[in-house]
RNA sequence: GCCCGAGUGGCGGAAUUGGUAGACGCAGGGGAUUCAAAAUCCCCCGCCGCAAGGCUUGUCGGUUCGAGUCCGACCUCGGGUACCA
């Protein structure tokens, strides 16, 4: 009897397929090709059991797909570039540089100890000067083609990591990474033009079958398409007129002011010769800067003198307030206000009494708005107080349309679609990252960096004893001559968000040594990606930019015209959770304990060090504040990938959150123990039994498992595959079958099982004498002849439920199923003499008496 | 507020198109083996009931011979998002 001993064969089958070259991808025309692709990881320098997961959800469709016969792609690299590492450089005094490549180092054999099927041969980080140099080529093309300009503006700054945030990275008026408040400054930087693919973008979320449908709303709702209108509204008296940006004209039959933006260029004129107006703007401006509670701020307003003529109504005059609530960047920078039917309007109306006047009622309601506005769903019908756009029952889009084609052809305004979406701000104020490749001029301005001289490496030489840009205080590295006229220049020292490092990697894999960003040969070959796989926390950044990026890059020529969205099938993964343990110091303070230090009984937990009961919070975010964190590498060591393995893909399905047992992961090894003892004892059977009445049976469950299993693996329901696993498991370890028989079952469970736990299934291979590797096997197909039993079970209803069952031939005629049904003991205890009203007979399914 | 998603035993969850609800696993109970324990193996395990039987997929209603699955209303939880005009 061999033992399963996970530490001494796990090692030794990774070797063995690193030295076959099992997953090096190549290019074979003659096959289907797969990319698989699983978010690649910042390398913090630990494995975390959530890479585990997401990790071995993509392996298991690599291994799967393989088996299938498809050329697989599964590559793996590092998103090296970002603040962690020169946070590390200031505390530690080590460089970024250094910093990351020893964690890639150390992460890389926690990878190997998981035994994945990465062609290691195509790794990258994005901080390689082979990658970064690449991404400064494209930017060069992509500035070439005008996808990416230069603007001064107003720019989300976070003061804890001094840099520029994006719109899409401001969570809360915080900053993504530091949490600390964003402020506003106004900064020359770097966009990329996202926005002129706003249509684009958001048009082919249609097309996109196998994402996640909860993705597409999110991409769609940020994107935020609305269709409108743009009004003139011109002054009394003289002037140019102020333009408001609506989506619902119809109730301008309520507007009673106007309301324009701090920012507004009349706002901005009227503050040259009017103190109070200027000390407006800089206090709402101020105001934007401070509180992440603005969410709560006062509407607050200020009147500018100038009064408009309502568009309809000539003879109302609307006056015009400076609002701090109007938005410069979005629509006109200024909005009419109808108090009537827009709380905020109402609000500002009431505080600086200006008048509230209905633009409609609900039906049988005459009442004027108060103190609530009116905002009625748009299906519901209201009855407006004038018919001049010949819409006056019913709103909904439709009339709001219509009420916009009136306003277009009585030449009242512009129909305008708006998006929310603002171009993508791609400068920070950081050292470790992608150097932007342009040169301030003073006599040629910015200069384009010349190709030839790519990449632009970033210093080594660098200090990190104050916060900001390292780069700007380098002594020597700014300096460069104007790659036109030649004379002294200065080297742009801002870098790209880590975000650009992101977009492209996917297209990068397919050749990762090109002397071009892509090989078109190999990109058209391997694009797009099959199926991606990662965290729900990318919906919108990642997941937008890439497909941005893949349009800008076809545009340049880098791919071809069918990557435009380079991801033909996402996965999105829960959570790998774990309970936390709570409960009081001496001193009463909260504390949580490791799962080391706490009994489990009976369902409770309990200090180890005195047996007080602590409270236990169920599934929660890892953290390791909360000491609830499982480090893989421990797992790995003394349980086994496999079971790691095993253990994240059983019980939840991969979109949920699934939780970490130690309990679980202890009963996953004993399990995977017992498959290996159960390979053993049937190793060891007396091969001279005949074929037994056994052997149909256990025939027919194989067939059946290798159905189930294949089902559960292309629907990503790998927990219901597992179970499938387990039970075709319980069955073969109580057949009688012939040893033939079962050395069949096992070895085919061995394949069923290989993308899960690869090296114990390499295991039962070899031990039953299986050619080659498993991961080489052809994937078995499960004999169509062994799934129809020739008897079934049916179940019979008395008024729907289930009262008694029958053993039927399966191709019973319907006559003696009902003649059988009706002789039924429970039937007949249930009929009582009479004769059923009904009888319901779907052959091969059910029965049901109607009585 | 608006937009999504989800509610099934003590727990995680399973259930092609409406057709035996609770597969599989965890936890729990009982037993075998053992001097004892660990390990291993066997049996039980939705709820009420001695039983016959009844009830059961968040709640209420509907469609249907038949509803976890379809329709309507509501409740709870989770996620996303917002001075967007």
């Amino acid at each position: 009897m061999t033992r399963y001993t996970p530490a001494e064969t796990e090692p030794k089958w990774q070797k063995a397929w690193d030295e076959a070259g099992l997953f090096a991808a190549k290019r074979d025309p003659s096959k289907p090709k797969y990319y698989v692709l699983e978010m690649f990881p910042y390398p913090s320098g630990a494995l975390h059991i959530g890479h585990v997961r997401n990790y071995t959800l993509g392996d298991v469709i690599a291994r799967y797909k393989s088996a299938q016969g498809f050329a697989v792609l599964h590559p793996m690299g590092w998103d090296a570039f970002g603040l962690p590492a020169e946070n590390a450089a200031m505390e530690r005094g080590v460089h970024p540089g250094d910093w990351t490549y020893q964690n890639i180092a150390a992460m890389k054999d926690q990878f190997r100890a998981l035994g994945l099927t990465l062609d290691w041969s195509r790794e990258f980080a994005t901080c390689d000067p082979e990658y970064y140099g690449q991404q400064q080529a494209m930017f060069l093309d992509f500035l070439e083609k005008g996808l990416v300009y230069r603007k001064k503006s107003v720019v989300n700054w976070d003061p804890v990591d001094m840099t520029v945030l994006a719109n899409e990275q401001v969570e809360d008026g915080r900053g993504w990474r530091s949490g600390a408040v964003v402020e506003r400054r106004e900064l020359t930087q770097w966009f990329f033009r996202i926005s002129d693919y706003s249509d684009a973008l958001l048009s082919a979320l249609d097309g996109l079958d196998n994402w996640p449908e909860k993705v597409r709303l999110m991409q769609a709702n940020w994107i935020g398409k609305s269709r409108g209108i743009e009004i003139p509204f011109h002054p009394v008296g003289d002037g140019d007129p102020i333009t408001c940006y609506s989506t619902r004209p119809d109730t301008l039959r309520g507007a009673t002011f106007l309301a324009i933006s701090p920012d507004h260029p009349v706002a901005i004129d009227l503050a040259a010769h009017d103190p109070a107006i200027a000390a407006f703007i800089e206090d709402a401006r101020k105001m934007d800067t401070t509180e992440a509670a603005m969410e709560k701020a006062e509407k607050k307003g200020i009147e500018t003198g100038i009064s408009v003529l309502h568009p309809v109504y000539a003879d109302r005059h609307l006056p015009v307030w400076i609002g701090n609530f109007v938005l410069m960047d979005y629509g006109t920078g200024a909005v009419f206000g109808c108090p009537a039917h827009d709380q905020r309007d109402l609000d500002f109306a009431r505080k600086y009494d200006l008048p509230v006047v209905n633009a409609f009622h609900l039906p049988g309601d005459t009442t004027d708005v108060t103190d609530i506005a009116l905002v009625p769903p748009k299906t519901t019908e209201v009855v407006y107080v004038d018919h001049f756009a010949g819409i006056d029952i019913i709103t909904s889009q439709e009339a709001i349309d219509a009420t916009i084609d009136y306003f277009e052809a009585n030449a009242l305004g512009v129909a305008k679609v708006n998006y929310r979406l603002r171009d993508w701000g791609l400068s920070r104020q950081r050292y470790w990252g992608c150097p932007i490749p342009v040169v301030h001029c003073d006599s040629c301005g910015v200069v384009p960096e010349k190709k030839e001289n790519l990449p632009i490496e970033l210093p080594k030489d660098v200090s990190f004893d104050r916060p900001g840009n390292a780069l700007d205080w380098h002594p020597t590295w700014r300096q460069v001559p104007c790659p036109k006229c030649g004379d002294a220049a200065r080297r742009e020292t801002d870098t790209m968000d880590t975000f650009v490092d992101s977009s492209w990697y996917y297209a990068r894999f397919t050749a990762p040594q090109a002397e071009t960003p892509t090989d078109r040969q190999e990109a058209d070959y391997w694009m797009n990606v099959d199926q991606y796989i990662g965290g729900i926390e990318h919906a919108i950044l990642h997941l937008l930019y890439s497909r941005f990026y893949a349009r800008a890059m076809i545009e340049c020529g880098h791919l071809p015209e069918a990557a435009a969205e380079p991801f033909d099938a996402l996965f999105t993964q829960g959570m790998v959770t774990h309970a936390i343990f709570q409960g009081f110091a001496a001193d009463g303070r909260r504390e949580y304990y490791f799962p080391e230090d706490v009994a489990l009984r009976d369902g409770k937990a309990f200090r180890k060090t005195d047996d007080t009961e602590v409270e236990i919070i169920p599934s929660a975010k890892m953290s390791k504040s909360k000491r609830n964190v499982v480090n893989p590498v421990a797992i790995i060591e003394r349980l086994g990938a496999d079971t790691a393995r095993w253990f994240v893909l059983s019980d939840s399905p991969p979109e949920r959150d699934v939780e970490w047992t130690d309990a679980g992961a202890e009963a996953t090894s004993k399990h995977l123990a017992r498959v290996w003892a159960l390979s053993d004892r049937i190793a060891r059977m007396d091969d001279t039994d005949a074929a037994s009445g056994a052997d149909d049976a256990l025939m027919r469950e194989m067939h059946k498992a290798i159905r189930d299993v294949t089902l559960g693996i292309e629907s990503f329901g790998f927990n219901a595959a597992i179970a499938k696993l387990y039970a075709f498991t319980n069955v073969l370890m109580k057949s009688k079958a012939s040893h033939a028989a079962q050395r069949k079952a096992v070895m085919v469970l061995a394949q069923l099982m290989s993308p899960m736990t690869p090296h114990l299934a390499e295991d039962i291979w070899g031990h039953h004498g299986g050619a080659g590797f498993v991961a080489q096997a052809p994937w078995p197909v499960a004999d169509e002849s062994w799934l129809v039993d020739d008897k079934l079970t049916m179940p019979i209803q008395v008024n729907g439920k289930r009262r008694s069952e029958l053993l039927v031939a399966k191709d019973a005629p319907k006559a003696e199923i009902e003649a059988m049904a009706l002789a039924d003991e429970a039937v007949q205890r249930a009929l009582a003499g009479n004769a059923p009203k009904k009888l319901i007979v779907v052959p091969g399914r059910i029965v049901n008496v109607v009585i």
